[in-house]
DNA sequence: CAAATGTACTGAACACCGTTTATTAATCAA
DNA sequence: TTGATTAATAAACGGTGTTCAGTACATTTG
């Protein structure tokens, strides 16, 4: 009699059938694809069906922002194998970067748009995608402070510093304000920039 | 026979007119409230009038974000007298935190959003108010090279490490992103971060 | 001064959007 | 088989940015 199973079944199945539909439209046309009467036409259905399976369209973000954390701390994986925790950070900072320039609508998602946020907001629940990739960073971070690299104490606040550092360096990027240098000089500039950062935390952090 | 300047002006005024409306739903209302209707209602003018005046949104939506650049100059000038140049420096990011936190709609709309920056490319046009608001920050950071209060020898880069940062961590704020700290430390541990990053190109830069 | 030209403006439409609701069709339990 | 439950939808609501044909008025010309 496992009716009541077999509908659970199916309902998380189209649940899911709605958000690949919706994050290859994402992935394949950007964000202004992924209406939900655009999901709808994808998947066969009314663009009605799509709330019963989802609240609103920030809780189909949401969820969509969560496969975009999946797969960056894919990105990050490797990384995480490095030795010196000082070379691990700094990779985990181009990787950042690199993964926002790779996938920028879903680094929208994850950490510039506010719709998933405000999702998560109203259910009163807490951020725990981000806040777990952010542990990775304090974890490295307190390895540097453990083996004397760094002379503060406290990895959470010098994790914080960092994420800020490399999240407005990618964010500016992503929003076209480093355009205002030209073409052939912005990639050095940026490049220059990121290392300047790292040396000036590796002697006086 | 001052026919075709009175034209001129008149043209001049209306488009003055649609602005400041703009600008007052906007500052009253936030981002959600500025539609092209809405402003048409404003001045009680049909919304097709608007587009005598402005291509399209993205050019109204660049004007208001000059807007917001002087009062974000504004806001820097009392700063600019400091005599010590990290001293101000530092007074700059305090202020281009606050500015961010006392009109998120505008900061916004200044690095954030990028309908703005488009209307600028589709006009092959380079961002000036950018490019002055950064200048005041590159020859802050070249009088603390001057003085040998910072070792690195180029300001620019220095100048775009330093604003990545300091925006980082705002945008970061400001996009819901540092709320999965608890509300009571959030505060304490933005304002850590932030003085861990003075301190550390204080005596690392 | 009257007719012709130019232009400022608008109503109505186009093609979208997120979301809600009443209703129908299908499935299940008794 | 009947009655209750559930899934799906058509249609609408109230918005959005934008375009365009047409009107009414101002200006120039004969």
């Amino acid at each position: 009699m496992g009716i009541v199973e077999r509908k659970e079944r199916e309902r998380e199945e189209m649940r899911k059938r709605i958000l690949e539909a919706a994050q290859k439209l994402f992935l394949e046309n950007g964000y202004e694809k992924v209406s939900i009467r655009n999901i709808a036409d994808a998947i066969e259905y009314s663009p009605a069906t799509i709330y019963l399976y989802y609240k609103d369209k920030n809780e189909l973000l949401y969820a969509l922002h969560q496969i975009g954390f999946h797969k960056m701390i894919d990105a990050f994986q490797s990384a995480l194998q490095l030795e010196d925790p000082f070379d691990r950070l700094v990779e985990l900072g181009r990787r950042y970067f690199q993964f926002a320039f790779d996938n920028p609508e879903l680094f929208d998602l994850m950490f510039i748009m506010t719709a998933p946020m405000d999702a998560l907001a109203c259910k009163n629940d807490i951020w725990d995608e981000g806040k777990s990739a952010f542990n990775l960073l304090v974890t490295c971070v307190q390895e540097c402070i453990d083996k004397g690299l760094f002379k503060t104490q406290d990895a959470e606040v010098a994790s914080l510093m960092i994420w800020s550092s490399v999240h407005g360096y990618t964010a500016l990027f992503l929003r076209k304000r480093l355009e205002m240098f030209e073409e052939n000089r912005r990639k050095e500039l940026m490049e220059s920039a990121f290392n300047l950062f790292n040396e000036t935390i590796r002697h006086g952090l």
